[in-house]
DNA sequence: CAGAACATGTTCCATTTGGAACAATACTGC
DNA sequence: GCAGTATTGTTCCAAATGGAACATGTTCTG
C-alpha cells in the first residue's frame, strides 16, 4: 500500500483551516447524529424527514397548523403541507378545521402517532449519546448551556 | 386577533420538552446557519449543496480523491460523483488519474475555483457571525474546545 | 497465478425536494 | 363595506437526491 496524500490524507486537518470554524463543526456534529439517524427512521419506521419533524412537533405541543411546523423546522410549506397528507392517511396525526380562521388547519398528533414517536425519538437519542460520549457532566452542563443560548437567539431571527 | 394557543403557540418550548435535547439545539442551529446560507449560494453564485462541499474539501486539501470527499461529507458517493463532473465542466477543478490506482483519480481546485471558494466562505462565514453573535469571547473560546472534541470524536465513528 | 472478494466511480431510476403559481380566506386602510 | 394586500395551504413541475446495479481496477487467499 502506498502512503502518499492520496492514499490516507488526514480528514479532519479542515477542522482548523476551515474559514467558519464553528460553523463547520456544528454542521459536521449534526450530520453525524442525523445522517445515521434518519437512514434508520426511513429504512425501520418508513417515515422521511418532513413527516417525522412533523411528528416531532405535535408530540410536544397540544395542537399546531402547519405554518407553524415550516417555521419551526425551517422547511418550505409544501413538505410540510404533504408530509401533514401522508400522516393522516395513515393515522398518526388529525385535522379539524380551525373556527377562527378558515385558512388554517389545527393539527394534532394520535395516540398510534405518539407511539411511534416514542421509538423514534429513541434512536436519536441513542445516537445522541454515541457521538456525546466524549464529553463528561460538566462539559455537557455547558455545552447545554452555550446551545440553549444559541438556539434561543437562533430561533428569532430571519422572524 | 385571536390570543388562542393556536394563533401564537411558543415555537421555542419544543428546546426544553424534546427527547434528545442537545441534538435538537444542535440541529437547529446548524439550519438557522445552513439553510439561509445554502439558500443564498444556489441564488447568487448558481451551486448546489454537493458542489460547494466538494469545492470547500479542495480548497483544504492539495488533492483528493472522490472518495474523500464523500468520506468528510457523509453525502452518497453518486451525489459526489455528479459534482465533480459539474464542476469540471465549468473549470472549478481538475481530475488527473491516479497513477497508483486506476479506480480513483486526483481531484484539485483549479485557481476560479479557489476564487469563488473565497466567496462563497465569506456567505457562512457572516452568517455564522450573526448566529454566534449573542456569545462573548470566553463562551466562544469554551464552545470552541467543546465542538472540536465531538468532532474529533464524530470523525472515528462509522469509518 | 487464478479466482474470489473488495474498492472506486458511474449510470439508471424512483423518490424527495422546493420554487412558483394558484385558490381560498383574512386583514388593512380608506 | 370594499378594494387591495397578505396569509395559509395546495398543486404543479423541474431539479436534487440517493439506493442499487454495474464496469473497471485492485487486493486477498489459497
Amino acid at each position: 500500500m502506498s502512503t502518499d496524500a492520496l492514499a490516507n490524507p488526514d480528514l479532519t486537518a479542515i477542522f482548523d483551516a476551515v474559514e467558519f470554524r464553528d460553523a463547520y463543526r456544528i454542521s459536521y456534529i449534526t450530520n453525524a447524529i442525523l445522517v445515521p439517524s434518519y437512514d434508520a427512521i426511513k429504512r425501520d419506521f418508513g417515515l422521511i424527514r418532513a413527516e417525522y419533524l412533523l411528528l416531532l412537533c405535535l408530540a410536544h405541543y397540544p395542537v399546531l397548523s402547519a405554518k407553524d411546523v415550516a417555521k419551526m423546522t425551517r422547511r418550505p410549506r409544501n413538505s410540510i403541507s404533504r408530509a401533514v397528507h401522508r400522516m393522516l392517511a395513515v393515522g398518526y396525526i388529525q385535522r379539524a378545521p380551525d373556527p377562527d380562521d378558515g385558512r388554517q388547519a389545527k393539527l394534532t398528533i394520535t395516540p398510534d402517532g405518539r407511539t411511534l414517536h416514542t421509538q423514534i425519538a429513541e434512536v436519536l437519542r441513542a445516537r445522541q449519546q454515541t457521538v456525546f460520549e466524549p464529553l463528561n457532566d460538566s462539559e455537557r452542563t455547558a455545552l447545554d448551556a452555550l446551545l440553549t443560548k444559541l438556539a434561543v437567539h437562533a430561533s428569532t431571527l430571519d422572524t
